[in-house]
DNA sequence: TCGGCTGAATAGAGCGCTCTCCCATGATCG
DNA sequence: CGATCATGGGAGAGCGCTCTATTCAGCCGA
C-alpha cells in the first residue's frame, strides 16, 4: 500500500454523492435509486475503493474473524512455554489427519460468509491467556476450540467470560458452552457388530487413552455390544491415538493372544500400526485377522489394506461447529445446546 | 461481551488522568512518571480494560495479523470451487506433516510479538481473489505464502499490488518478492554421497514431481554427485511426493531392477511407502536396501526403520519468512531477498 | 391550493484509539 | 535572577466507517 487507499470519501466525492449512499450501496441497505446505484459502483470500480476492515469493525463491533483453537492441558508452571514445547504441540496436532478435517470443515462454512479463521494453539496457561485477551479485544468475534485434554481449563474461562464458544466434544465436566459431538458408544457397537457378523472369535481392542471420554465411550459400546452376544472379556490395550502406541500396543496383545482374529482399533492412525504389525508378524488381513479403524480419515483409504473404520463425520462437525457460533454471535441462540453425529461403518478391505 | 467493555476514557477517568497518558503508559512510549503509571496500571486491573484492536488498527494502520497462505494453481474457469475441491486440496495440504511445520515455525515467530496467522485456502481463482482483497483491506498485513504449484498466479499478483509477501520457495518464474529456501541440489548431492559412501553399487532414486523446481534440483544435486563419482546413470521414476506415489515408484523400479541395494527418496512421505514395499518384496533395510529420504519430518522417526533423510529446516525457515515479512511490513526492508537455507544429512537406521 | 405524507438522499455524530501540538512546571545556567 | 530548556501531562484532531436523525422533493387527497 504505496499510495494512500481511497476511502469511502473518494468515492462518494468521485460519484457525488455523500458517504453515507456509498455506504448503503455497499451494504445493500435500504432503498438507493438503482441509477445511482449504477453510479456509485462505476466511481468504486474507477477508484480500485475497498472497504477499510478496521474502519467498519469499529463500528459494526464485529471482526469477521473467528479464532480456531486447539487446546491442550498444559502447564499451570510459569516460565512460559518453550519454542520446543510448542513445536511438539503443535507437531501432534498436525500429525493426525483429524485436525485437517477440522480445518476443512470450518473453513468450508466460513469461506462463503466471508468470515475467516486465526489458528491458535492454547498449549500452555500463557498461551491460554493470550485466547482470551484475543477475544476480549474483539480481534475475533468467537472461538471454535478442540481440547485435546479432558483437564483443559479454557472451555470454562471462555464460559465465564461470556466469550462466544463452540467445542468439538462434550467437555469431561459440564461447561455452559454449545458443542457438537458424535456417538461414539454406537460407533463402537457398530465395529463389535461387524467383526462379529464376520465370524471374529477371538476379538481384541486397543482402545484410545481413557482418560479421554471419546475413548472411554468407544470401548464402552464395543464391550456392551460384544457383552449382548455373550463376549464378556475382550482383550484390551491402551493406546495414546498415536501410530507408535498402536503399534505398541498390537505388540502386546499379539504377544499375550497369539490367536486373536479380529482387532478394534479406536482411530485409523494407531489401525494403520496395527496392520504393520501385524503383518511383520506374517499375518494376512483380513484373512488372519480383521480389523477395524475409527475416524475414516485419509489415512483408511492411504494405507494398505484400505481400512474397514467407523466414519465420523468431521468436516460435517466442524461445519456445524461453525454455524453454531455464527448463531451465537449474530444472538440468535442464547442457551448452549448439543448436536450430536451418528457414526457410519465404512466397509473396506481390512474387515 | 454483556456489559459495555470499558474503553481508555473510563480508565482515563477511574486513574484521574488523561486519555493520552493511559495510552502512553500502555504502549509504554515516552516518559510516564512512575508513580502515576502505577496509578494507570492498578486502574487498567480495575476496570478490567482490554485495548480494542479496531480501534487501534484504525489508526496504526496495522492489523496485528498475517495471512497464512496454501495456494494452488486452480481453476482460471469461473462456477467457483466446490466445497470438495476445496476438501481435497485441504486433506492434501494436511497429508504432508511439511505444513505443521510452517504453522510451528510461523507461530513461533509470531507468538511473543503477540501476532497471529490466518489461516488461508488459495486453490481456485476465486479464493486467490479473497486473499487479495483481504489484504488490501487492511485485514491482515501481509501474506506468507506456500505455493504448490508451479503455475500460481498468486505471488504475481502480490507483488504487482504492492502488498507485502514472503514466498517459501523461489518462484518459478521471477516475482518481486522475497523468499526464503533451501539449497536442494547440495541435499541430493549429501545423499548420493552417503549411499556411496555405504557401498551401495546399484542406486534408484524415487523423484518428486519434476515440473516442482526443488524436486528437479534434488534430482540434479544428486546425479551430478553420483557423475562425479563415475556412476552417469542412475534409473529414476517420479512420483508425486505422496505415500501412495512412492510406493508406486518403488514396485516399478524393483520390477525393472530387482538388484538394486540402494534408494534415494524425494521426500519422506514417499520414502516411508518405499520401505513398505521393500518390506512386502522381503527386502531387509538397511542389509539389503538402503533408504535416504528427504525432509526430516516426523515421519521419519515414527516410521520403522527410522529413516536417513536430508533434514530440511522447515521450522527455521518458516520463521525466518516470518522475520522478513515483518522487516517488509515495517519498512525496514524494500528490496525483495533471498536466505537460502542449508540441508543436513541426519544418519538413522535406513542407510 | 396546500398541508401531510412517503421515499430518497444528506449531514453529522460517534465507534475507541493514537499522536501531534501545546502548556505548565521546575531545573539549569550565564 | 531572569531567560532557556528539558520534562511530563493534557487537549483535541483525526483514522474510515456506520447509522440515526434530518432535510428535501414529489405526490396525494381534501
Amino acid at each position: 500500500m504505496n499510495r494512500q487507499a481511497p476511502t469511502l470519501e473518494d468515492v462518494a466525492r468521485e460519484a457525488g454523492v455523500s458517504r453515507a449512499t456509498v455506504s448503503r450501496v455497499i451494504n445493500g441497505v435500504r432503498n438507493v435509486d438503482p441509477s445511482i446505484q449504477d453510479l456509485v459502483r462505476r466511481a468504486i470500480e474507477r477508484t480500485g475503493y475497498t472497504p477499510n476492515r478496521a474502519a467498519r469493525s469499529l463500528v459494526t463491533r464485529r471482526s469477521g474473524t473467528i479464532a480456531l483453537v486447539v487446546s491442550g492441558a498444559g502447564d499451570a508452571t510459569a516460565g512460559g512455554a518453550s519454542a520446543q514445547d510448542q513445536n511438539a504441540f503443535t507437531a501432534r496436532v498436525f500429525a493426525d489427519p483429524f485436525f485437517g478435517r477440522v480445518v476443512s470443515g470450518v473453513i468450508g462454512h466460513l469461506r462463503p460468509r466471508r468470515m475467516h479463521p486465526v489458528l491458535m494453539f492454547a498449549e500452555s496457561a500463557e498461551a491460554r491467556a493470550e485466547v482470551l485477551s484475543y477475544l476480549r479485544q474483539g480481534s475475533a468475534d468467537g472461538a471454535l476450540v478442540v481440547s485435546t485434554h479432558p483437564e483443559d481449563p479454557l472451555p470454562a474461562q471462555l464460559a465465564a467470560e461470556g466469550l462466544p464458544a463452540v467445542l468439538f466434544a462434550r467437555p469431561a465436566r459440564p461447561v455452559a458452552l454449545s458443542y457438537v459431538d458424535l456417538d461414539h458408544r454406537d460407533g463402537g457397537r457398530q465395529a463389535a457388530d461387524h467383526l462379529l457378523a464376520r465370524g471374529c472369535r477371538r476379538i481384541v481392542t486397543v482402545a484410545g487413552p481413557l482418560d479421554v471420554r471419546a475413548s472411554q465411550e468407544r470401548l464402552d459400546g464395543f464391550r456392551d455390544a460384544m457383552a449382548r452376544q455373550g463376549r464378556p472379556y475382550v482383550p484390551i490395550a491402551e493406546g495414546g491415538f498415536t501410530l507408535a502406541s498402536g503399534m505398541a500396543a498390537m505388540a502386546g496383545l499379539l504377544a499375550e493372544h497369539p490367536d486373536l482374529d479380529g482387532v478394534f482399533a479406536a482411530n485409523d492412525l494407531m489401525a494403520q500400526g496395527i496392520c504393520q504389525v501385524l503383518r511383520e508378524h506374517g499375518r494376512r488381513i483380513p484373512e488372519d485377522v480383521a480389523v477395524v479403524g475409527f475416524d475414516d480419515s485419509t489415512i483408511a483409504v492411504t494405507c494398505s489394506p484400505q481400512l474397514t473404520t467407523v466414519r465420523q463425520p468431521v468436516e460435517d462437525m466442524a461445519a456445524e461447529m461453525a454455524r453454531l457460533l455464527e448463531e451465537h454471535i449474530h444472538g440468535k441462540r442464547d442457551e448452549p445446546t448439543s448436536v450430536v453425529f451418528d457414526p457410519e461403518l465404512i466397509v473396506r478391505d481390512s474387515a
